[in-house]
DNA sequence: TTGTATGCGTTATCAC
DNA sequence: GTGATAACGCATACAA
């Protein structure tokens, strides 16, 4: 392997000539820059970083712990983190922690060994304290999902406001018995979504009835073991609201198995606008998160964290959108 | 920081029988070995890993190229590699690189700068001979697609042994004239694959019309362009395979619109059996990659390779499965 | 403008 | 079984 010795020699420099024309240090003469230029292009020479990252205490790479990155949800989300990242000579490394604490924990080794300049959590397990004590000492920023108290940046939509939208929709459709079909993670956007929903019930005189509120795993089966239900009861709704889209598809499959037509028997809104959601027959009402700048932010917010490491804690919350398909409009 | 100087000192020992205690050195007595231990935990004392990758010139980081990681296709692989690289201590990197030269380059520079141990080719836009080169350097595995003449390890199914089954199964059904939408990448399952097709036609003694094969972009518009396309032809096939399912459900979707139904009008076979394609309706037939596997298997060739780097390269087929679903049969 | 020398935190070789 | 010490490859403070 050829090391910057080997440069500095062939050149005829010391290596610490060499590291400053490697570092684009102004201090060299234009003469020697170019031969030592010259000589790094003949011996191919490629820098180990290995050195250079324990000399400087950094690795320019960024952790993002989500809980499986086989969520289209994500996907968008982390070619904006990784965009941003690439512009600035930082790499991103994905981790799935299955919501499993003691994979997130084993993963958090790679902040605390110093492998990882930060960490981007889009659905912690670890409690708002320990996340707080951890971003005292680490660039930490958490995206989409975050502890509320947990003095911890995040960049996210506001949940409760798109949940009120979607379900006011519903009701400007006329709908007057509407079902709920939340997760049952214990993440925050579902206790924000509840409450958007029941606003918007309440704002329109209509009383809340807790038989049309059902939580089910995120996911197909979910959404169709729920619509199951809601087709079962007495005085079934009319409309349902699903807080993701692979919910809602459940839902809709169920629905259509059934007999009945989706929207004329039962309309169906979802959330995220994943790539399904236009293309499912009938395509689906949903809420866009702006998943894109949503990672933009949130890396942008880390890299403004790793430069100022006294930088405050903030909450920023980006635009959403009620995109409506032919799922509730006949 | 706490460096393993600090616990040397607090536990009155040498730097050397500390680092012997984290690696589980065996010649530590028994009494030091709980000092130490005791020492460690008391400091809360984390290793800096950017000294050990140093010293031992390795990172235990899989660096993981495939086209964009939106592509629900990737998601159970790259969870098969996870799982593998985790119980092995080591971790993946994903970088998307769009079948971007310039960005695949930038990313192999990970490689050549150390930060990676190895490195996993999904489509390789590189040359084959190129491949080769590097692989003679450093660590490298392709996984799905690969470089057809590159002496270059892969891991992958049979794909025209997989068209040959899907396109065997429309015949079976009755279908004489079958269209085949195929992408237009250059990757090598797209010429397996339409050799899988001819194939079967050949065998069943059905002449080969290249007005029924069709060429577009892998998504959702580019089957809904050959579908209807498909449909406007004087005679028209009556049963299409695509060859990802993302197109079969553009033009699953066409053809609805056109108000013909599938599979009675029209049948339809996908390929890789995501999740979309038991969730559309109808269900999609498909052909399913063993996804886990492809992933596993890749990873555990890679740690081989990393252990003895004189390792053969060589060539793996894992099993395929056509999973017939209504978008077939009526 | 350039070179010398030191240290980043760890592991591993060699003595004892 | 343990300690002293020399690397690993690089960046940088200081000297020249």
């Amino acid at each position: 392997m050829i090391t910057i010795q080997d440069v500095a020699k062939a050149a005829g420099v010391s290596v610490a000539t060499v590291s400053r024309v490697l570092n684009n240090h102004p201090s060299v003469s234009e003469k020697t820059r170019e031969k030592v230029q010259r000589t790094i292009d003949q011996l191919n020479y490629q820098p180990n970083l290995l050195g250079r990252n324990l000399r400087r205490s950094e690795t320019k790479m960024i952790l993002v712990l989500l809980q499986n990155i086989a969520n289209p949800f994500y996907s968008k989300i982390v070619k904006g983190m990784e965009d941003v990242g690439y512009k600035n000579g930082y790499h991103i490394m994905i981790c799935n922690t299955d919501s499993d604490p003691i994979k997130e924990n084993a993963y958090l080794k790679l902040l605390k060994n110093r492998l990882v300049d930060g960490v981007v959590f889009m659905a912690p397990v670890i409690s708002d304290e320990e996340l707080t004590e951890i971003s005292k000492n680490y660039c930490v920023v958490q995206c989409c999902e975050y502890k509320e108290f947990a003095d911890v940046s995040s960049v996210s939509i506001d949940n409760e406001a798109a949940a009120y939208k979607a379900t006011q929709h519903l009701i400007s459709q006329g709908h007057r018995r509407i079902g709920l079909i939340n997760g049952n993670s214990g993440i925050i956007s579902e206790s924000q979504r509840e409450k958007g929903y029941k606003r918007a019930l309440q704002e329109a005189g209509i009383e809340i009835d807790s038989q049309l509120i059902m939580y089910d795993s995120y996911g197909y089966r979910g959404g169709q073991r729920a619509a199951k239900y809601f087709l079962s009861i007495d005085k079934r709704p009319t409309a349902i609201f699903a807080v993701s889209d692979i919910i809602a598809i459940g839902a809709i499959k169920e629905i259509k198995e059934k007999g009945l037509s989706v929207p004329k028997d039962m309309a169906v809104v979802g959330f995220d606008d994943t790539g399904i959601a236009s293309m499912y027959d009938p395509p689906l009402t949903t809420v866009a998160q702006p998943r894109y700048d949503l990672g933009r932010v949130t890396m942008e917010i880390m890299l403004e964290r790793i430069r100022n490491n006294e930088a405050e804690s903030k909450r920023v919350f980006l635009e959403h959108s009620l995109i409506i398909r032919e799922s509730t409009v006949g």
